[in-house]
This record gives structure tokens, sequence and C-alpha cells, in this order.
DNA sequence: TTCTACATATGCGTTTTACCTATACTGGCC
DNA sequence: GGCCAGTATAGGTAAAACGCATATGTAGAA
């Protein structure tokens, strides 16, 4: 039997008496944020990983999961990828953003502005008679 | 064997040739739209499912899983309840936030706050160079 | 009576994700 | 050469959240 750290909620959990820990995540907010700097150049799964802070996602993002996640992309024919040999360093794949992938990343982009719509509809019924 | 629906992603499926359809939802939102609701004045269940849309949770809402959430909301003292025999009708389980569910809904705002951020970040990237 | 709306509740399967482990290659150091 | 840290990719497992289905009961309308 493995150890592993004591169960926890990924998104709500218990910090002290009376204090909570809350993480307002979106979900799967990593893939539009993977497209998004797939569009600007291609990169490989390393690359990506150091990137993604730069859109928010801080600490969040396990490297299992994300080559788990890019694999899926290709897999639906989002983005395409080959092997990159003859750059230093160990072999790296090397990702590319498709013209499918473009669509779903616009797509994105009209989702996350109505779910900002939504927080700001929640914020001010909040402030409102705070 | 049930028969249920075909099988798809909760957030993302395909609607035909090259189309999508993204669901950027925030984690777990209902609950502080739960706590919000209940800060203005006690309500049982059915009222809850009815105001939900108010703030932005159209048709999204499952019932039982509003229960499900209402009870575990109780039993980390975030609201209290009470069987109210007198109305008519069927009989219905009141609901009123607790200080600590009150408390949890301020956490739940700064984290909407900051959520609404790492959108807008990602968003102002987005238009950036479209 | 049957049908619909109101009201609360549980069971089950899928998806998403955190945490953990495995594999392998590269380049620097001794 | 041998060792080791860093780079790079991959898979296993379990928990949490959620959608869908179902169950139970009241009350009024058709």
């Amino acid at each position: 039997m493995r150890h592993r750290g004591h169960p926890r909620s990924r998104s709500r959990h218990r910090i002290g008496p009376g204090r909570w820990h809350v993480h307002a995540r979106v979900e799967r907010f990593v893939e539009p944020s993977l497209l998004l700097l797939l569009r600007e150049r291609p990169l490989h799964g390393y690359e990506l990983l150091d990137r993604l802070p730069e859109l928010g996602l801080e600490g969040r993002i396990d490297i299992g999961n994300l080559y788990r996640l890019l694999r899926a992309l290709e897999e639906e024919g989002l983005v395409s990828s080959e092997w990159s040999d003859e750059l230093p360093g160990p072999a790296k794949r090397t990702y590319e953003l498709t013209a499918e992938g473009r669509q779903v990343l616009d797509t994105w982009a009209e989702a996350l502005r109505r779910a900002r719509t939504t927080i700001g509809t929640f914020l001010d019924r909040y402030e409102e008679r705070r």
C-alpha cells in the first residue's frame, strides 16, 4: 500500500476552525490555455508547462495530466505533433495547432466571456447588500 | 439494463463536423449561489431551484444534486434546516445561512474575483493577435 | 381516476483531476 | 566509464463533481 497525502477536496477544504480554502476554478481551463499558447507558435510539452503560469495557472498543472490532455487533443484533431529529433537534449514531441483547434479556441473564448459575465452577475448581487 | 443517453463529455462535445460545444463552467458554482440566495432570506430546496437561474445557472442544475449539496452544506455547518409542517402542500425543509456559511460565502466571492481576473488575462491575450 | 406540479431523496456511471510511479535519454562531473 | 540531475513523455489509481434515472409522497386540476 502506497502512502498518499490525506484525502481532501480539490476545490474546498478546511484550513482551520471556521476557515476554508475555496478555489473557483474554470473547468478544463488548461485546455484552452494550451490552444492559446500553441496559436502563437508550436511548442513541446515541457515548454507548455513552463508557459502555463503566464495565463494564471500557478502551480496547479500536473505534468502527467498535461501529456494526457495533449494526447487527447491530438486524438480529437485539435493539435498535431511530431518528434523533433534534431533538437539538442532528449527527443521532444512538438505540438502544433490545427485549423480545427483554432476553431475550438474561438469557441472557448466565447464560452469564457459568458463565464466572466456569470461571475460578474454573482459578484454584483453579492456586493449589493453586504 | 437501463437505457442511458449516449455518453458524452459534460464540458465539450462535438455537435457536427468541426463544430464543438464548450462550457466554461466554474467548479462548484452552485454552492456559492445557494449561499448567496440564502443570505437574502431562508428558502427551501425547490425555491432555490427556481431562483438559481437568476444567477446565470440556466437549465443546468440537477434537482437531485441540489438536495445532495444542501445536505452536504448542512453537514459542514454552512446552512441549517428544519421541516416546515405548517405550510400547505408537501412537507418542505427550509434552509438558513449560518454565520460560518456567511464566512465561506465571503471566501467564495474573493475566489470568484480572482477567477474573473484569470479569465480576463486569457481573453486579453486571445484578443491581442486574433 | 389520471395527470401534472410540487417537494425531497438515493443510486449509478462517466468525466475530470490530483497524486504517484515508471521509463528513457542527455549532459556534466568525477 | 559510472553517477546523477534535469529534461521529456507516459500510465495507474482514487477521489470528487455531476448528469441521468428512479423512488416516494402531497395536492389540486381535468
